[in-house]
DNA sequence: ACATCGATCTACT
DNA sequence: GTAGATCGATGTA
């Protein structure tokens, strides 16, 4: 299976967060390797009032501004980090959100680091995803085209996706920019 | 310098 | 179903 190449990230976001379904993050860490599918997304666009980008460029957004196929990962709620795969030509800061996977590689790894012992637990949300495959701020700015953390072009199909409104936001709370895939409703923070 | 508020999770009712 | 934790980034003075 081949890596998703810089093209697939110069997409629309919203083609791109719906696209990212069914493929495959994988983390290669030191302790052994991490991934799951990529079962829930959300996009994030540059005109946006809910993106962190929309009112300029900062220091905690700064690399959604850059290249994309590079990772954004911040700092949330005092207590969690969200992974994000920047999108669109360097310069329009866009984002997709990733929500949740069902865990494959590294099951029992991604137990010992959440402290929980049911699969669905793991990374049902943005939090947990992160804490399961080891992600904080070291990879803000990470190369999707890299080693260490990358996506799998999965062949799977995709059967029909479900598009909701995001979580968690107040601004643009109407637009039906969070997707999962109607099958898949086990593995997600909220079906 | 200081006050506010999260793209969330957990535990508890 | 909901309250509380928790702390860095951000905006305002």
């Amino acid at each position: 299976m081949n890596k998703l190449d810089r093209d697939f990230y110069l997409q629309n976001t919203v083609q791109a967060a719906k696209a990212l379904l069914g493929k495959t993050l994988v983390h290669r860490t030191g302790d052994g390797v991490l991934s799951g599918r990529i079962v829930e997304t959300e996009a994030y666009l540059v005109d946006d009032p809910a993106c962190h980008a929309c009112r300029g460029m900062t220091e905690r957004n700064a690399t959604m501004f850059g290249e994309p196929g590079r990772a954004y990962v911040y700092f949330t709620y005092g207590a969690h980090y969200c992974l994000n795969f920047v999108t669109r030509p360097t310069g329009t800061a866009e984002a997709v959100l990733i929500r949740a996977l069902e865990p494959l590689d590294g099951v029992d790894l991604m137990k010992k680091n959440r402290g929980k012992d049911r699969e669905r637990d793991l990374c049902s949300g943005p939090g947990k995803l992160t804490q399961a495959l080891v992600i904080d701020a070291r990879l803000d700015g990470e190369d999707l085209l890299s080693d260490t953390l990358y996506v799998l072009n999965s062949t799977s199909h995709v059967g029909p996706i479900v598009e909701r409104p995001r979580i968690g936001i107040r601004k643009a709370a109407d637009k039906l920019w969070r997707f999962y895939p109607r099958n898949q409703r086990e593995w997600v923070s909220r079906p």
